[in-house]
This record gives structure tokens, C-alpha cells and sequence, in this order.
DNA sequence: GACCAGGCACATC
DNA sequence: GATGTGCATGGT
């Protein structure tokens, strides 16, 4: 018998296809954009992206040169090109903080960071001011290819629309929700996660749309389990 | 013109 | 430890 969370994203996958996520040509380039997206829309960040790579940033220096370069530019230059991206300032001394770690821990190279565990990459990066659980998580399995879950607010919305797990649950056990239905298989969780976004994006706003929803058949009686605010 | 979008750190109670 | 607030932009 398959676990709701199995059944759910195989469902989102028949309906939708692949989502080929994370839209990045470097691992270096997914860890700046999961900064860069905290509480921002993504075409706002896929600018400050264009920005920084043009500004140098990108495969011609690959990993090791990346995290130099950026570090390089200085905190104005950085707040200059990520603008776009929306409370520049924090974001500037976040990446800035976020490469500077890279280069002192790991000599600039996110393989040095990579090679261990899930629990452990993902505690590392808690370690450095400006990562939280969702970036840590978002960098650990897009960038690194780690098994974890990346469990941000889509993810949340939709558990607890469906009755699976309660509004007030929090960031852990949302992730632990569908890492514990899931088979373990970072392919399988950075999928799931982008199916989930798209899901969320385009059903979750009304009640209307969600009737529309591949997930509706999954709802519990009565519908739609509904909150104030979110 | 308000509200939101793929959060986080910090202050305050 | 729960709750509130600042950060700041571009799209709707």
C-alpha cells in the first residue's frame, strides 16, 4: 500500500510531467537563488541572477571561482546587481556571509561541502546567519543533490488543505510528513517539491481554482480544509 | 494602492 | 517560546 504522499505526487506527476527544478546552470548559481528568493517572487530573482552573471559570476569559473568572485565584488556591488531581488541589503550580507563561509570552511567549493550526509550538510548550513531550514534545504537537495525535503509554505498549505497535518504544524513536520511517505530518493524529493509549488500556484489561491485541482479527488469530505489568512 | 511572492533575524513580551 | 516587525522590489 502506498503512502498518501506517494499517491499524491505520483498524481501531481501524471498531471503536470516532470518539472526539471532547480532552474540553474550551476550548483553555485541554486545556492545564490534560494538566498536571493526568501519572501521575493522568482522573476524578480531570475534578474539579479542575469545581473551577476553578467557581472562575471557563472560556468566559466565554476564552483571554486564563483564563491571568490562574488565574494570579491564588496557588499555595495553585490547590493547594486541583486537590487531586483528585493531587500538588497539583507540579501547582499546574507550571500556575502554565505560565500566567505564557503571559502573559509570548504576552500570556496560546494563538492567540500557536499560530501556527507544529508542531516549533516544541512546542519552546516544552518550554521551561517541567513540560511534557515527552507534554504538550507533547498540548497542541500538542488544544489548538492542531498536527500531532504524541502518543506516551504506550498508544501505546508497543501497537508493541511487536505486534513493530513494541522495548520499550525511547523517546519519540521511538514518536512517530516513527506519524508516519512516518500521513499528516500533525492530525484523523488526535488520533483515532488516543484510539483507541489506548481500546485500550489495554480490551485490554492481560491476555492474556485481548486476545483480544478488533480489533487481535488484527494480532498476530504466537506472540502477543503480552509484557514483566514493563508 | 494594497497585497503578495519559493524567509530570516532580531526585539519584545 | 510565541508573536510581531523590518527588510524592499516588481507584478497583479
Amino acid at each position: 500500500m502506498s503512502s498518501t504522499a506517494t499517491r499524491a505526487v505520483e498524481t501531481l506527476l501524471a498531471a503536470f510531467g516532470p518539472q526539471r527544478w532547480w532552474p540553474a546552470e550551476t550548483p553555485f548559481e541554486v545556492c545564490v537563488g534560494a538566498i536571493l528568493t526568501q519572501n521575493t517572487a522568482w522573476t524578480n530573482v531570475e534578474k539579479a541572477v542575469a545581473n551577476l552573471k553578467k557581472a562575471g559570476m557563472g560556468d566559466g569559473r565554476r564552483e571554486t571561482g564563483e564563491a571568490q568572485f562574488v565574494a570579491g565584488l564588496g557588499v555595495e556591488r553585490l547590493e547594486e546587481l541583486i537590487r531586483p531581488a528585493g531587500t538588497f541589503r539583507v540579501k547582499a550580507k546574507r550571500l556575502m556571509r554565505f560565500c566567505r563561509w564557503l571559502i573559509e570552511e570548504h576552500g570556496g567549493s560546494l563538492d567540500g561541502l557536499f560530501g556527507r550526509s544529508a542531516e549533516s550538510v544541512r546542519e552546516a548550513l544552518l550554521e551561517v546567519p541567513g540560511i534557515g531550514p527552507e534554504t538550507a534545504d533547498a540548497i542541500a537537495l538542488y544544489a548538492g543533490g542531498k536527500e531532504t525535503f524541502v518543506a516551504d509554505a506550498y508544501t505546508h498549505r497543501i497537508l493541511a488543505r487536505h486534513g493530513w497535518l494541522d495548520w499550525e504544524s511547523g517546519y519540521d513536520e511538514v518536512r517530516g510528513w513527506w519524508m516519512d511517505g516518500l521513499e528516500k530518493d533525492a530525484a523523488l524529493y526535488n520533483e515532488a517539491h516543484a510539483l507541489l509549488v506548481k500546485a500550489g500556484k495554480e490551485f490554492c489561491k481560491a476555492k474556485a481554482a481548486c476545483d480544478a485541482c488533480p489533487l481535488k479527488p484527494m480532498l476530504p469530505e466537506g472540502g477543503p480544509r480552509e484557514r483566514e489568512r493563508w
